[in-house]
Parts: C-alpha cells; sequence; structure tokens
DNA sequence: TTGTATGCGTTATCAA
DNA sequence: TTGATAACGCATACAA
C-alpha cells in the first residue's frame, strides 16, 4: 500500500499537503488537483491505523450484545450498522453472552483500541464500564442501563408493554394470567412483570398470585421450565405473559409437547422473532423496533463522539401489540 | 491510558524491557516480575493501534456475509468468533447486502486497516478481493468461492443435498417435484439445482422438467413468487425442493395464502432457521452445520495467519436431512 | 540480559 | 498557502 510520503513525491509537493488534501483544509486548487490524480493512480488510501493513533481515535463503534442469535439484537445491530456506516464508521460487533467477564473484556478491547464509542446492553445491573469509563468518552446504553455512571440510553416502554400484553389477554378471556420474566437483577425483567402485575391489579375481581410470577433466564429452556413449573400448580394459570421472544419459544414447545394449542391457552410474548408471522402459532406478539432503537443509538452516539456534553439523554421508544395471529398453516 | 513508558519508569527499568515481558523474550524473573506488578498496578493494557502500526498488521478478523439477518450467517459469525477470540483475535462484522460494491468497501477497509484476515461468502461469482489480494493476505471463502483468485474455503455439500432434499420428497409420495433455488451466477444455487436435477434422473419414470427450475434470489418474497410461478404452470408441481432457508419461508407463506397445507403439498427447505423446530410446519428440513462452518473457517484462516504457505484448501461438511415435522401446535 | 534509538504512517504545530 | 518536523505508543535492530 502506497503512503502519503509517495503520493507527495508524485504530486510534487509536501506530505503536510496530502493530508491537508485529505482532510479538507486550506490547499490551492492545482494541488489539489495533482494530489487527486497521485492518489487515485497510486490507489492511494490512508492507513487508518496510523491515522487512529495519532487522532487518538478510531472509527470503530463497539456494539456490545448479550446474544448474536438472538433476531432481537441482529435488528438492533442492523440499525445501528446502517446509521454508523453513512457517518463513516464501522461496527464491531461483541457478544457478551449475557456474561459480565465477557462484557469487561469486551470494553477493555474498546479502549485500548481507542475506538470511537461504545454502544452496549449491559449483562446485568451489576455491569459497569470499567477502564472505557472516562468522561470523553462516547456511550449509549440499550434495552437496559448500567449501574454506576449515567449514560445516553434507548428503551421500550418496558412496563406499558408488559401491562398491554396481559390486558390483551385478559380482553380475549383468560383469566388465570401468569408472567414468566427474565432475571431478577435486570432491569428490563423487573418492569415487563411489573406491568403484568399492574393489569392484573386492574382487573375488577382479580388479584395478582405472586406464585404466578415466575424469574426465568429469557432463553428457551429456561421459558420452557417455567411453564412447566406452573403447570405443576394447585390451580395452574389458563393463560402467560411471556417477556422475551426466545422464552416465547420454549413456552410454546412445552405446549406442543403437552399438546395443548394456543387456541385453549393463551399466549402473549413481548418481542417478535422475524420469520414468525408465516407460521401461525395462534400468539399474541407484542412487536419492539429493534432497527428503530438500533438507529437511535447510533444516532445518539454520533453526536456524543461529535462532542455534545448535554446531560444524559433518555430516548423510550413504543411496543406495538400484534393481533393473535390465525392458525392457517397447518391442520 | 497508561504507556511502556510510565511502565517502565515505576518499574525501574526501559521501556524496551516493558515490550519484551508483554511478548514474553528474554528478560530476567525479577524484572519480570517488577513489570508485572507496575503493569497491574497501572492497570495498563498495550495500546492496540500502536502495536499494529508496528507490527503491520492487527488482531482483527473481518468476516463479511451477505445478510446480517439471516440465522444461517449468524451462526456462522457464532462459530468464527469463538474459535477466533479463543486466540486472542477480535471479529469485524461486515453486512455486503449481497452488493459488489459493498462488499469491495468492506474489503477496502480489512486492507486500510491491515487487519489480520478476512472470512466471506462472495456476493456472486463475479466477486474479486481487490486491493485485499495479495499473496501474503489471509482468506478464506465460505459457502461460496470467488472469482479470481485461489483460497482457502469452506463449503457444504451443496449438490448432495439437493440430491437427498429432492429425493425424500420422492420417498413421501410426490412425483412432480419442481425446484426453487438462488440465482444463477451463484455457484451454491447451481450445485443445489444439479443435485434436484440429478434426483430426478434417477427416478425411474420421470425426466426434470426444466420448467420445474425456477432461478430467485435467495430471500423470502422472491422464493414466493417462484412458487406463485409454479402454480401457474399446466402441469403445477405437488412438490417443492426450496434452496436455501429465507425462501422458504416464502414458500410457505404462499402456501398459506392460497390455503394450502404441507399435508398436500411437499416442502423441502434446504437450511434451517433457528426456532423452526417448535412451529411444526410440516416442511422437510435440510440443517447445514452452520456453526461448525465458522469454526473451521477460523481454524484455517489462523493457520494462514500464521504463516501456513501450503495450497489452498477446501473442507466440506456435511448437511443433514431432518425427518418432516408433525403439525402439533395449531388446530 | 538490558538499554538506546529508530521507524511504522499519519496529523498537528510551528515557521516561513 | 506551504513545508519541515515532532509526536502518537509500541516493537525491534543494534550496541553495550
Amino acid at each position: 500500500m502506497a503512503t502519503i510520503y509517495e503520493v507527495a513525491a508524485r504530486a510534487e509537493v509536501s506530505p503536510a499537503t496530502v493530508s491537508r488534501v485529505l482532510n479538507g483544509t486550506n490547499v490551492s486548487e492545482d494541488k489539489v488537483a495533482r494530489v487527486k490524480q497521485a492518489i487515485s493512480e497510486l490507489d492511494f488510501s490512508p492507513n487508518r491505523m496510523a491515522r487512529s493513533l495519532r487522532r487518538q481515535h478510531s472509527q470503530i463503534i463497539a456494539l456490545i450484545i448479550p446474544d448474536i442469535e438472538n433476531p432481537f439484537f441482529t435488528s438492533v445491530a442492523r440499525g445501528v450498522e446502517d446509521v454508523a456506516q453513512a457517518a463513516g464508521y464501522s461496527v464491531v460487533l461483541c457478544n457478551s453472552d449475557g456474561e459480565l467477564s465477557q462484557e469487561a473484556y469486551y470494553l477493555d478491547l474498546a479502549a485500548s483500541d481507542n475506538m470511537a464509542g461504545v454502544i452496549w446492553t449491559p449483562a446485568s445491573a451489576a455491569s459497569t464500564l470499567g477502564r472505557f469509563h472516562s468522561p470523553d468518552r462516547a456511550v449509549v446504553a440499550i434495552d437496559r442501563r448500567p449501574s454506576g455512571r449515567e449514560t445516553d440510553a434507548v428503551l421500550v416502554d418496558n412496563h406499558r408493554a408488559g401491562f398491554a400484553a396481559t390486558q390483551s389477554l385478559f380482553n380475549q378471556g383468560y383469566s388465570r394470567v401468569a408472567c414468566i420474566t427474565g432475571p431478577a437483577d435486570v432491569e428490563t425483567s423487573v418492569l415487563r412483570s411489573e406491568g403484568w402485575r399492574e393489569a392484573c391489579r386492574a382487573h375488577p375481581d382479580l388479584q395478582p398470585r405472586e406464585d404466578y410470577l415466575r424469574y426465568a433466564d429469557f432463553r428457551v429452556d429456561g421459558g420452557r421450565a417455567a411453564l412447566s413449573a406452573l403447570f405443576a400448580l394447585d390451580l395452574a394459570p389458563d393463560a402467560v405473559f411471556v417477556a422475551n421472544n426466545l422464552m416465547g419459544v420454549g413456552v410454546l414447545q412445552e405446549l406442543t409437547a403437552r399438546g395443548i394449542t394456543t387456541s385453549h391457552y393463551g399466549v402473549a410474548i413481548l418481542g417478535d422473532l422475524p420469520y414468525f408471522s408465516f407460521t401461525a402459532t395462534g400468539a399474541t406478539v407484542i412487536d419492539l423496533p429493534a432497527r428503530e432503537i438500533g438507529g437511535v443509538a447510533a444516532r445518539l452516539l454520533l453526536e456524543r463522539i461529535a462532542g455534545l456534553t448535554d446531560p444524559p439523554r433518555t430516548e423510550v421508544l413504543h411496543s406495538r401489540v400484534l393481533p393473535a395471529q390465525a392458525n392457517v398453516i397447518s391442520r
């Protein structure tokens, strides 16, 4: 790869002038032309390592998510990518697996790599930014908030979504509605189950039963096990609000295994799976604007990178209840 | 962030010695101890920009895929990530959207960023490595081969998979089996449809009808449209082999729209969707070992990065026919 | 074994 | 407007 020295030699100017052309500062027209000519002849493009070293920050954004195989997060990633790339930044996708150690590793990486900023879903409420913590580093939290430092955040209306999902089950005629939510130390879990609780309270002749509330792990098997436990109760629920998409899959699996259909058992799932639509599960789905979340997060981050010093901002995006799908495909 | 100079000062050694400790060369035990002490006290970690600039290559691997929202590729990514990270490399996920321009942009990025290597799924048979083309650059192709330069490749047994899928439809009693495959200029598409063709030939009283072969785009809508076109034929097929997962979704959608069930219309899909299993589509699915593909690709790449100069290698992994799923969930 | 000094390819400072 | 030159933080050739 050519360097600016070779370009300079060819254009018969100094390396400094080449750099100025590259960065768009005061250079006379004829020299600009000569330099551009030389650049294209040599097929030169600036070495990003050297540039980053000198500038003290790179054009890379780290996106730390807990599960790359969860479609919700890949859609978020897509949203981030679209916005970031348009601004000349590239995105490194980092999979924390929901573990604090992995998360710390990637935050470390972001720091020692002088990355431009970090967009992350903190693994738990105990997550901290570690060495990436610094006033002039750009950070945006997605879906959940970290403890410790105040940062920009992009959230969904978790409480309202939990409320709406539960209510839709009541509207469908179910009365004993249980709730399967995520880990108790994750803010998102708690808010969603609070929504469920409130919807139960709002129901005239019903009080929320605490043994109808189950904490699981936001994963398929956890959701399945939780439903199984609910069936073991004296008075089993006749419907369930599930607080994320993957646990929803587990619930549907368990129902299948028991030979129960969604026409007889109410299921409302918070969070879509792409390609869900064609399968006609009969579940009510509360759609989260994943891609939009990513886009907004990227926008906030870019503003911080550009030097914005306003106090931390929080954007709350809205979920949307999709009608329960008809069972069309299968017989 | 601390530098090796600060560490050196604190440990009362020279910067060079600190560097040697970092890179594991000859340093006396006591100095090693002092340096390590200083490193941990200062919470030092080496600046990767500087290191990469000096070493002339970074610890980053680019993974270029055509669709981040296709679960097949996220599983591949997961496999790559696991292996790469264990070796101290991080992975940048790049979305080419199947477009040559995007692909070229990312290859350029990889070059100007001195990335350690590239694992990619070429957008089409016309794809080239561009400026990343260089004898000492590590490259592994996944799923398809690029034109031009010979590189290591990790493929699946496309032809055999297409054959097996088609055959399973015959075994289920269908006789007029069509094929919906991907773009004609993508090697994978062609091989899969060849498998279909051969299976048809092998069938005693049947010749492959060329109007039963449709080229689409590996996307949901394309699959749907192709099936629609097949239905418009004089003698419409009674079963279809679909050459990738997303087009499979499209096919199932179209069937749904027409009120046709998979008990009356045979569907075999090459490529799984995670969480397909719980939905009971009635389709036969040919599972591709996505995660393993990623892992093997990463292993090959790491060997190249380490300096292996053997001629290009090709690893072929095997697909697996899963039994058609029963229709359990819905009524 | 250890230290000094140089360069990796940029950008920014300072003079001209 | 331009050019020479000094960093950025590290790894290594060479000297000691």
